[in-house]
DNA sequence: AACTCGAGCAACCGCACAACG
DNA sequence: CCGTTGTGCGGTTGCTCGAGT
């Protein structure tokens, strides 16, 4: 379903390809030679349903500092909102919807970057076995951590440890579907059949924290976010004016103690609403209201 | 050194719903 | 009430990189 330079670039291209892919599109040249651009077209003009950020022109792919200045500077002064016309009053060559994604899950102040600690780690596996795959629900019980980010780690880590635990043996029922207000609509529930359970904070036991990957290209935003809870090196060189988020960010260390009773504290919260109503729609409601 | 493979994760997609006129 | 627009969300994709062979 994505649009070709989508196809081609995998939302990641560099800046070359970026270039290379947006001539291919603006300038319609099939007639390029190599395999992958054909198929690639073809794939686009075959699927008929334009992307919702079809507009020829627009990048896609990783964020450069650049941009994220732009988008910085730009919510600075007017504030969140208006995605859709954000991008073009900030002067970027993004859809509104890909200006959002940035923003709340890379470039707002209050993200906290780096690794899962033991406790968030244990908190998620706790609130998944309740809420099921309601990532905003998860990461809004979670300081500073984004459903993307939440997810991520569920998909990459937790899922497979909780899947080796269940196989193991006492594979207990799935409540996760059964919490989603979603339930009816189109959206797969595929915690349904992933045999997700309720395990308790056992499976926490032994975690591998994972330190942030630094992206080998400079030119890319990632590579001074990730080092900045790492290495406190903030945005990289040509980036200063983002200092300031970056350190806001550096204050306050993911396994301070204050960070662990406090989540413990969340958890202890639900559990109560849990005991008080009984059953678990009434907590959910709880939770969204 | 070259290659393969899997993990990790940023970013995109489409759908659902809310807000608005 | 109805159509349109904007926003939020969960699922999915595919690139990058490190480990293994």
């Amino acid at each position: 379903m994505r649009s070709y330079a989508s196809t081609l670039t995998g939302g990641r291209a560099d800046k070359g390809m970026r270039k290379f892919v947006q001539l291919i599109s603006t300038y319609n040249l099939t007639f390029w030679k190599p395999k992958f651009v054909l198929h690639a077209i073809n794939f686009n003009l075959e699927m008929g349903r334009a992307p919702c950020c079809s507009k020829v022109g627009l990048y896609r792919g990783p964020w450069t500092t650049k941009e994220d200045t732009l988008l910085i500077n730009y919510i600075q002064a007017h504030g969140e909102g208006h995605w859709r016309s954000l991008p073009k009053k900030a002067g970027l060559l993004r859809c509104g919807k890909s200006c959002r994604l940035r923003w709340m899950n890379y470039l707002r102040p209050d993200i906290k970057r780096g690794n899962i600690t033991p406790d968030e780690d244990d908190l998620i596996i706790r609130l998944h076995s309740l809420l099921g795959n309601r990532w905003s629900l998860i990461a809004g019980r979670l300081p500073g951590r984004t459903d993307n980010e939440i997810k991520n780690y569920w998909n990459s880590h937790l899922s497979k440890r909780l899947m080796k635990n269940s196989t193991a043996g006492n594979k207990s029922q799935c409540m996760g579907g059964s919490a989603g207000k979603r339930s009816g609509n189109k959206r797969k529930q595929k915690e349904d059949s992933d045999g997700i359970s309720s395990q308790n904070g056992e499976a926490a036991a032994k975690i591998k924290i994972y330190l942030p990957k630094a992206m080998k290209d400079g030119d890319h935003t990632m590579s001074g976010l990730k080092t900045a809870n790492n290495g406190g090196q903030g945005w990289g060189s040509n980036n200063e004016e983002l200092d300031g988020l970056v350190c806001d960010l550096d204050s306050s260390p993911p396994n301070s103690l204050q960070n662990d009773i406090m989540l413990d504290d969340i958890f202890e919260e639900y559990q109560h609403l849990l005991k008080a109503d009984g059953i678990m729609d009434s907590f959910v409601d709880s939770l969204l209201a």
